[in-house]
RNA sequence: AGUCCCGUAGCUCAGGUGGUUAGAGCGCUACACUGAUAAUGUAGAGGUCCGCAGUUCAAGUCUGCGCGGGACUACCA
């Protein structure tokens, strides 16, 4: 491995303070710099110990049974830079990682590559093996992930990382959940998950949002008529006799557990007087005004006559219409009486925002049982339910008709259906059309969850789950999210705050193996119950269990010490054997649900301390909770960050996280999510090792707002590289070049002390570069901090600073204005490499440690101090008027096809106020060296010498003429030049609007700008004008001859391989007319080639090569060189 | 279905509090430079600012309604 590329010899044995490298090579410079922070233990010592404030940070815990990708890049930059930086300002950033090992992707998983299925769980394979297969296999991608952290360059703690599955974790767990409890916050309720009947299991929404879940099914779908009660009113008007209210479902299965009838309370329904199409009797129905014509043929609109007609077509009539809101409360009566419900009120109309009119009649029909959205509104009416359905998916014994039938017919094997089978589903349409209940019957295709495991459809199911009440919480938790701040703000008050407005209960039970326990024991009549907190408290509860003679012995064997944590495990099955004794002497049995895995993750600020059984103080004081600041994708919104919001307010009663930004996705460069099937995921080993991880962070971060989504482009990492660090570099390289030649050396930056203009701009825009630098990284936008550094870099200090102060590195002796310039760059590198640590840590420490030879980690520094250097603001001003000038006049040289080496004798600069004056005053030698002309010349005394224009000052006028200001405007633009003069002079014109309306306007409210000076070459940027003489004489052209002869002669010792500093002797042999020019210039060209004389004469010295140089216009001129000893 | 983000040059992105010439980089074309050189610079071409309507003297910018892309959450009686 090359820890430093050779130095390039150009001084022979003269050692470099500053190394030079053949190229830029990123993924090279990483690896030594790398190595160093192992040797060196750089993270351990950058973590700031003794006084320093702390800057808390949460590391969120990835899976580590999945490979990380490069989407785990970008959130994981995002989180090292912030924390770098604030490092840096002097905080005691702590980085404990952590990870997160549970839940049902380590189980199946593990299923996968046992080859077996939940079934087989507690048969084929105990428990216990079970969960012994899923703690090996979850910690499977670790070296990858360390790997991936080591090599993207992000500071975490991995040696004594959080980790869910270890007893001390789940142990706070358990005391979290325990807080809850006590506080009355944990509840066993009912909830309507989906269940697959054929499994016999509940299905989480992540197994049903597997592939290929959804299926076009065509199921029987009846509109059922709903006879409403006799003697009821609405808005005050009674209801005729046999009205009823329709609702359609696809599940005609559910309508036995039907208990209520669901209307939009601001949709317009009708009564309609009408005929049941089967029955052919007098009836009055009620539905959606928009539907109406769904069933209702309009040609049959009152067409009485038609009623004894044997098609399904019926008369009818609008009679009357009202708002859902005003059928809320009537009572109908049970559509299949087959049992009531124990509790609550039941068969009333009440109303739900979830009701539609896309589909059906308006007017839905709720069987709290089977529907989440039913349960939900039938709770909030105090309506009562029904289950008559098992869990096998069969009708209970109370639905005489049907009792024991499967619901839904693909539950049936081919064997169990009888010949002529037909579904439930079709009898009970049969049944309802005879009894006169069914209004319209008909098939129906829609697509339908299925279990991925089973195939067959899914059921949604009440089922016993433990809840944590956060509706209770609701309140103090969006009183809490104002304190957070979000990055993006509308991830704050949009989807998360939107979120907790909607809040519902959160469901904690999953049934399942691998994964925290309950900690809740319950006597089998449910009267009793515990909830445990701690290991202390279980090894005590299983003591008393023993005295009691409920168990015989403890499960954990003899472990009486409540610290031996090696020797406990809390997971299942072992805590599963443990019963425990209530006050009145019942055995109780833990409660076999496990705790979802959100809520492990969300109780980490805790968990990670094993809080409070140990660093109580660290937790309490405010050193490790709350977080300042945590990072993680957009996704996590409702998962991680709710979770970790959910559980600080519960137990500390305060915010998890001061600040937070959530990422967008990483996309493909198409836009594209990635995704292994299609084959365009992006490696981030790969890459990295190709570009470095510097390149691709700097991409990463500034290409796009972290929260907007990355089209993820190598091509882009390749330009940063290019355009930013090979720049960066370069200018570094050049830097080191000519301080090693010169034996300047500095082993830290001092400012210069007799400073050159161009020096004073430089530091003056590092200065206000640090200010901005500094606010963008304090907002947490890192995005702008980048930008700012790169245009800094690429802009200002490269094509400018360096660029322009060339030659002041390369003149003969070191001089104070050499002295200057090589202090200025070298301090401005030193700022810059700082500003880029937290984004760019192993490129930024290299070139740190280059500038300061040897020097310890730029990580170890501190941040750059402001007011160091002061800040020239007109200075910056007149540099910026500068390099506009500039790129006229070269504008100019460009179509008039002159180049640049030819000098011009005169540039004119019309000045319109006195500040652009004084300001390009400042700057006329650098000006017009850079344009190669002779003179500048302000036009002050405008005569006639130029063509004004006048422009209105919108944001003046704007406001003063309102609606005039298109007239304004007009009248403006076509001043005329006398008139110009007259406003210039005077201060204030009158102008004409209308006919008779004379307005006054003053100069303060217009822009005067030269548009032309005629006879000369003229080009306009805005306020700025430019006129350009282009006419030579012989001594332009003959200077112009001179440079050409310079350069050529310079591309020669280049070519010669003579050394930057060699002496030399030319003889030139010439036409008359090269002679003369060469001659005029001789002092000019000796200067600049480094020669002792020139001789124009043909004094040959038949040893010495004769080169011929090309020089313009088909000039030429032999030369010989001679290089002096 | 709800919520959020995004839509500006061929591509990737900038464009405080509305103000009349809408910018940068890459790419493209031409040129220059050749002692930063497997670099660099300059100039040029390139835009219905997704659409429509509104507010306003003035809209890329504010409001509303759409369209397109993406994400999350819920559901489909």
């Amino acid at each position: 491995m090359v820890i430093f590329a050779s130095p390039i010899a150009k001084h022979g044995v003269m050692s470099k303070a500053y190394p030079e490298y053949k190229e830029l090579n990123l993924a090279e410079r990483q690896v030594e710099i790398q190595q160093d922070w192992k040797e060196k233990k750089t993270f351990v010592q950058s973590i700031r110990k003794g006084d320093s404030p702390s800057f808390t940070f949460f590391e969120g815990p990835p899976s580590a049974n999945g490979m990380p990708g490069i989407h785990h890049v970008l959130s994981r930059a995002i989180k090292d830079s912030i924390c770098r930086y604030k490092s840096l300002q002097g905080f005691r950033v702590e980085r404990k990682a952590g990870w997160d090992t549970h839940g049902l992707p380590v189980e199946l998983q593990v299923e996968k590559e046992l080859g077996i299925t939940k079934e087989d769980i507690g048969k084929s394979i105990s428990i216990e093996a079970y969960n012994a297969a899923c703690r090996k296999s979850v910690m499977k991608f670790t070296g990858s992930w360390q790997e991936l952290t080591e090599l993207m360059g992000y500071w975490v703690d991995m040696d004594d990382p959080y980790v869910t599955y270890q007893t001390k974790y789940m142990e706070t767990v358990w005391w979290i959940l325990k807080q809850f409890y006590d506080q009355g916050l944990i509840y066993k309720g009912y909830t309507i998950q989906p269940f697959s009947p054929a499994a016999g299991t509940g299905l989480s929404s992540h197994e049903l949002n597997q592939p290929g879940t959804y299926k076009m099914v065509s199921d029987t779908t009846l509109v059922a008529q709903f006879l409403l009660e006799p003697g009821q009113s609405v808005a005050g008007e009674s209801l005729p006799e046999r009205t009823f209210g329709l609702a359609w479902t696809t599940t005609p299965w559910t309508l036995p557990s039907n208990t209520a009838l669901g209307v939009g309370p601001n949709i317009d329904y009708v009564l309609v007087k009408t005929l049941n199409p089967y029955t052919r009797e007098a009836q009055y129905v009620i539905l959606a005004e928009a539907r109406l014509q769904a069933y209702f043929d309009a040609e049959w609109n009152k067409a009485w006559e038609k009623a004894e007609d044997k098609s399904r077509k019926v008369p009818w009539e609008v009679l009357r219409s009202f708002k859902g809101i005003e059928l809320q409360g009537l009572r109908y009566q049970q559509l299949m009486p087959y049992a009531q419900p124990e509790e609550g009120k039941a068969f009333q109309v009440i109303s739900g925002d979830f009701v539609t009119t896309e589909d059906g009649t308006g007017m839905v029909h709720l069987a709290p049982s089977f529907g989440a959205d039913d349960f939900k509104t039938a709770k909030e009416h105090g309506i009562g339910a029904l289950t008559l359905v098992d869990r096998r998916g069969r009708f209970t014994q109370e639905v005489s008709d049907f009792a024991g039938e499967y619901v839904k017919e693909a539950y049936l094997n081919v064997e169990e259906k009888p010949e002529g089978y037909e579904s439930v589903d079709v009898r009970i349409a049969v049944k309802l059309k005879q009894e006169g209940k069914a209004f319209k019957i008909e098939k129906y295709e829609h697509t339908y969850p299925h279990c991925w495991r089973t195939d067959k459809p899914v059921l949604y199911y009440p089922l016993d789950s433990w809840f944590v009440r956060t509706t209770a919480m609701k309140e103090r938790l969006l009183e809490l999210n104002k304190e957070i701040n979000w990055r993006p703000p509308s991830t704050g008050t949009g989807r998360f705050g939107q979120w907790l407005e909607n809040l519902q209960d959160w469901n904690l039970s999953r049934s399942r193996y691998w994964g925290i326990p309950l900690p809740i024991w319950r006597s089998k009549d449910g009267k009793e119950e515990r909830c445990i907190g701690s290991v202390s408290e279980l090894l005590e509860a299983i003591e008393a269990s023993v005295g009691a003679g409920i168990m015989h012995k403890n499960p954990y064997g003899d472990i009486k010490d409540s610290q031996d944590y090696a020797s406990i495990d809390l997971h299942r099955p072992f805590v599963d054997e443990v019963v425990l004794v209530s006050p009145s002497g019942q055995a109780m049995y833990r409660e076999p649900d496990l705790i979802d895995v959100w809520f492990d993750s969300g109780s980490m600020p805790f968990a990670q301390w094993h809080y409070p059984f140990e660093n109580k103080e660290k937790i309490e004081q405010g050193a490790a909770f709350p977080a300042d600041f945590i990072a993680e994708g957009v996704d996590q919104t409702r998962g991680w960050f709710f979770t970790l919001h959910v559980i600080a307010a519960g137990i500390m009663d305060s915010v998890a996280y001061k600040s937070v930004i959530s990422n967008g996705l990483v996309l493909d460069k198409h836009g594209q999510k990635m995704s292994k099937r299609l084959g365009n995921a992006v490696d981030p080993f790969r890459t990295m090792q190709k570009f470095g991880a510097d390149a691709t962070r700097w991409y990463m971060l500034t290409n796009a707002a972290p929260w907007d989504n990355l089209k993820f482009d190598e091509q882009g990492i390749e330009e940063v590289r290019r355009r930013f660090f090979g720049t960066l570099y370069n200018t570094y390289a050049f830097f080191a070049l000519y301080a090693n030649v010169d034996g300047w050396c500095k082993s830290s930056p001092e400012l210069p002390k007799e400073p050159a203009q161009l020096d004073v701009w430089i530091l003056s825009r590092l200065e206000g570069l640090k200010q901005e630098v500094t606010q963008a990284y304090e907002a947490f936008d890192l995005t702008a901090a980048g930008r700012l550094i790169q245009d800094f870099v690429t802009e200002s200090l490269s094509n400018w600073y360096v660029r322009l102060s060339r030659k002041r590195f390369w003149v003969g002796s070191m001089t104070g204005d050499k002295e200057a310039a090589f202090s200025t760059l070298h301090w401005c590198l030193d700022t810059v490499a700082r500003l880029m640590a937290p984004l760019a840590p192993f490129y930024a420490d290299r070139l740190y440690r280059d500038l300061r030879q040897g020097s310890t980690s730029v990580h170890l520094s501190h941040w750059p101090q402001t007011g160091l250097a002061k800040r020239d603001e007109s200075l910056e001003d007149a540099m910026d008027l500068a390099q506009r000038a500039t790129s006229l006049v070269l504008s100019l040289r460009k179509k008039q096809r002159i180049r640049v080496r030819q000098p011009l004798r005169k540039v004119l600069v019309p000045v319109m106020d006195s500040r652009q004056k004084e300001l390009l005053e400042k700057v006329i030698p650098l000006f017009l060296n850079e344009v190669n002309v002779r003179q500048l010349e302000f036009l002050t005394d405008i005569g006639e010498l130029l063509v004004l224009k006048a422009k209105p000052d919108f944001k003046k006028l704007g406001p003063r003429f309102g609606a005039d200001m298109k007239l304004v405007n007009q009248r403006v633009q076509s001043l005329s030049q006398s008139q110009i003069q007259e406003l210039r002079t005077k201060g204030a014109l009158n102008i004409e609007l209308d006919e008779g309306r004379m307005e006054s306007i003053s100069l303060e409210e217009v822009e005067v700008v030269s548009e032309d000076v005629p006879g000369w070459q003229v080009a306009v940027d805005g306020d700025l004008t430019v006129a350009l003489d282009i006419a030579l004489d012989e001594e332009l052209k003959a200077e112009g001859l001179a440079r050409d002869f310079v350069n050529r002669v310079q591309n020669l010792r280049k070519d010669l391989g003579l050394e930057v500093g060699q002496r030399i002797c030319i003889n030139v042999q010439a036409t008359q007319q090269v002679q003369d020019a060469l001659r005029l210039n001789k002092a000019y060209i000796c200067a600049e080639v480094l020669a002792a004389d020139l001789h124009d004469y043909a004094s040959e010295n038949p040893s010495s090569k004769v080169y011929t140089l090309e020089l313009e216009n088909e000039l030429k001129a032999n030369v010989q060189i001679e290089p002096l000893l």
